[in-house]
Parts: structure tokens; sequence; C-alpha cells
DNA sequence: CTAGGGCTTGGAGTGGACTCCAACGCAAAC
DNA sequence: GTTTGCGTTGGAGTCCACTCCAAGCCCTAG
């Protein structure tokens, strides 16, 4: 459920930012109170109120740690983030970094890949 | 250290083992413990003694690992291997199974690796 | 023959990343 | 206007796969 104000830009509940990022509410919260997340807007009555830029954060967070890249290091890229345009040249040099170890991993599952293929060969082969 | 029956087969004790397959003393311990490993030789006094065979097995367990499937399924195999050739159909089934996962995988890394190549460029052309 | 390293055990502890809980307030559908 | 369910908190618990420990035995080089 959009919880919009007409006029502003929309707003998601921790239960329809959950289903929209991949990610469940406690591990919402948990990225919050770990400072993965800035601050989330909330109500009056003090719900979280997700807005786009957050989902798009989270789409970032998504992708990081679904290549494998530890929470500590998302959160020395959080940081980073909120430093400013001058941590620009680091946040490269991270994903540089975390890129070579996406690219090591895949050429590692490549070839465990075709071990298991030829393991199955010779399965049907017998 | 290789050890050696000149006339026989070479075994290898756990420290020279660990070293050949990858995998920790402790891990070797632990795989044979929960039964991922048949019981290994053993010396007069109680030392274990790895064979090649061993090492063999110990090699498809570790591309089984890193490719991502829970000691749990190892299990299963490691059961269906000693249940004899008559377990071979389901033997392939399973790793089919699995290499569809690690394709899986493989193809999630790729498209988050290219994410991660366009948030690199973003971040050069700022 | 002794020093130093390698090996043994059962069981407890670790690390990472969540995941669940109780006890409660708020919301929106009928 | 009440029921059904979504949201809140701090803190405890879970899961996986190891990893470490103490106390002690074994082995070989000097």
């Amino acid at each position: 459920m959009l919880v919009a104000d007409n006029a502003t830009a929309p707003t998601y509940t921790i239960g329809e930012c959950a289903r929209r990022s991949g990610f469940t509410m406690d591990t919402l919260r948990y990225y919050e109170r770990i400072g993965l997340i800035d601050a989330v807007g909330r109500t009056a009555t003090g719900q979280r109120r997700f807005t786009d830029g957050d989902l798009e954060w989270l789409g970032t967070l998504k992708c990081l740690r679904d290549t494998g890249m530890p929470v500590e290091q998302m959160a020395r890229f959080a940081d980073l983030v909120r430093d400013g345009d001058h941590t620009i040249p680091e946040r490269i040099r991270l994903l540089e970094t975390h890129r070579l170890a996406v690219d090591d991993r895949m050429a590692d599952l490549a070839a465990k890949r075709d071990y298991i293929s030829g393991k199955i060969d010779y399965y049907r082969s017998v």
C-alpha cells in the first residue's frame, strides 16, 4: 500500500518497502539500527515511511549484499556516501575492489560448474 | 609429509590432507564426525591416515561446498554414494539441480556486476 | 632421551547476519 | 466502532558452518 500525500513524493510503510526492496522488515530495521540506512522518516506516531530515495539506496545495498559484500564493508560505503562528494574517489576504489572480488567468484563458480558437469557426464556414462 | 608404506598406496596425515584438500584439520574432523567423509583409516595408535581416494572425495566436497551447497545436502549426496551404484540416477538428479542453482547464481552475479560497473561509471562521470 | 611439533577427543565457543519475541499502539475495512 | 492486522521497541535467540580448547598421547630429529 502506497501511502501518498498527493501533493508530495510517495512514501512506503516498512511492509511495502520490504516487498519492493526484497529485504524483510526485520532486516530493514536491522540495517537502520546499524547505520546502513540513514534514519528513515517517521509519521507523527513513529511509524517509518520510506521514500523512493530510500528504495534506491536499498537497491544498491541489495546488490552489494547479494554479491557477497560483508555488512561491515557496506557500512563503510554508507559512511562514505554520507560524508559527501569528496569521498567519491574512495567509493570508486571500494566498488572496483569489490567488482574484482565478484569477478573472482564468478570465475571460481564457472570452473566448479564445469567440474560438476564432468561428474554428471561420468555418472551418465556408468 | 607423505606417510607411505612403500609397497602399498600412499596415505596422508590430517595435516598433510588439510594442505592438499584446502580444508582445515578441524573441518576435516568435523566432516568425518557428521558423516560427510566415511570413517578414515587409522594407525595402530589412532591417528588418521587419509588415502588418495579420500582426497578425491574431498575434492568433490570442496567443489560442492564452494558452489554453495549446504552441508545437509552434501550429507545426502554422501549417503547416496555410500548406498551403491543403484543411487546413481538420484545422484545425477541432485547434481543437476545443484548445477541449475549454480547457473542462477552466476547469472545473478553477472547482472549485479553490471550494476556495480554502472555505479562506478556514474561516479567517474561526476 | 628429551624437546618440539603433530595428532587425539568431546564439547564449548565463535562470527556473521539476521530473525524472533512480547507487549503494546495505530490503522483502515466493514 | 471494533476487529484484523500492520507497525513499534529492545533485547534475546537462531542458524550455519565451522573453530577453538584443554589435556594428553605420539613421533622424529638431534
